[in-house]
DNA sequence: TTCGATGCAAAAGATTTGCATCAGT
DNA sequence: ACTGATGCAAATCTTTTGCATCGAA
């Protein structure tokens, strides 16, 4: 579900960020927010790498960790651990929270936001006088169709 | 705080989980259930290691990773990703389940238990069909001495 | 023109593995 | 004795870094 407003906006958002700090807009960032933004599934970075190398998009492996990071500090992705040996990350700016249902059978990654779960979180940092800036909950099991 | 009873139920758990699936007790099996249960930190396996450097009693860093793994099967501990570029292990058998709240600054891992938050996760499963296992939640932000 | 960005290959750091040897059962 | 467990060092895998070169501003 390529959303061409949200990239464009997202686009837009990394301009400034860039600006701000004195960085430069590339064609590899481009490229790689792009593919980001065009993807609903959670990527990491090998799978990038695969998908520009089969299209002739010449991006290094050195390059894609280094806008990982700088897209991270820029707010508009998220890196998370699904207990693989390495991270995945999927986009977030001007999207709604969610946290991760995964499969422990067949690994799959159902999202969801449950607005009450988010209250109760805000009220439990709140009642340790924590100031929460992010939060991340995933939850292991079999999902309906592997329960068999 | 060393609960001298509960490391003895844990380790009579190990006895049970070898015997059961064939697997032998050894001395570098009972020196890493007692120094992990005997601690009420997140533990990284570079941290045992040095321990037992110190103390003379020798384990090898292989050992301690194949034994994360076995203790892991058998339900004794659980291992975390708090952002850091490793994992940490914590004692679990016979403790109340908990998240942790974690502090960017400071790095201070604070842990709480929530019932309402454990319902919440348990009714959310159930809407979807799902069966959850196990679940791990991160809160990252500023602890109450580091908003300062 | 000036720095920040990129690519490459080497480095780093955590974890795993092959293999000979050791030790529970 | 048999077979799983250990130690060691080498291997693996992901991610990071140094450095020469490139290219955006």
């Amino acid at each position: 579900m390529a959303d061409a407003e949200l990239i464009a906006r997202a686009l837009e958002s990394l301009t400034r960020f860039l600006r701000a700090n004195n960085l430069k807009m590339t064609k590899e960032r481009r490229l790689i927010l792009k593919e980001i933004f065009e993807e609903d599934e959670h990527l990491e970075a090998e799978d990038l790498l695969v998908r520009f190398r089969n299209r002739g998009e010449r991006v290094s492996r050195a390059t894609i960790y280094r806008t990982f990071d700088l897209f991270i500090q820029a707010g508009l992705i998220k890196k998370s651990d699904f207990g693989h040996d390495h991270y995945h990350y999927e986009k977030s700016f001007g999207l709604e929270h969610h946290d991760h249902l995964i499969c422990r059978r067949c690994g799959k990654v159902i999202e969801f936001n449950d607005p009450e779960l988010e209250n109760l979180q805000r009220e439990i940092c709140k009642k340790r006088g924590f100031t929460m800036h992010s939060h991340t909950l995933q939850i292991f099991g079999f999902c309906a169709d592997c329960k068999a």
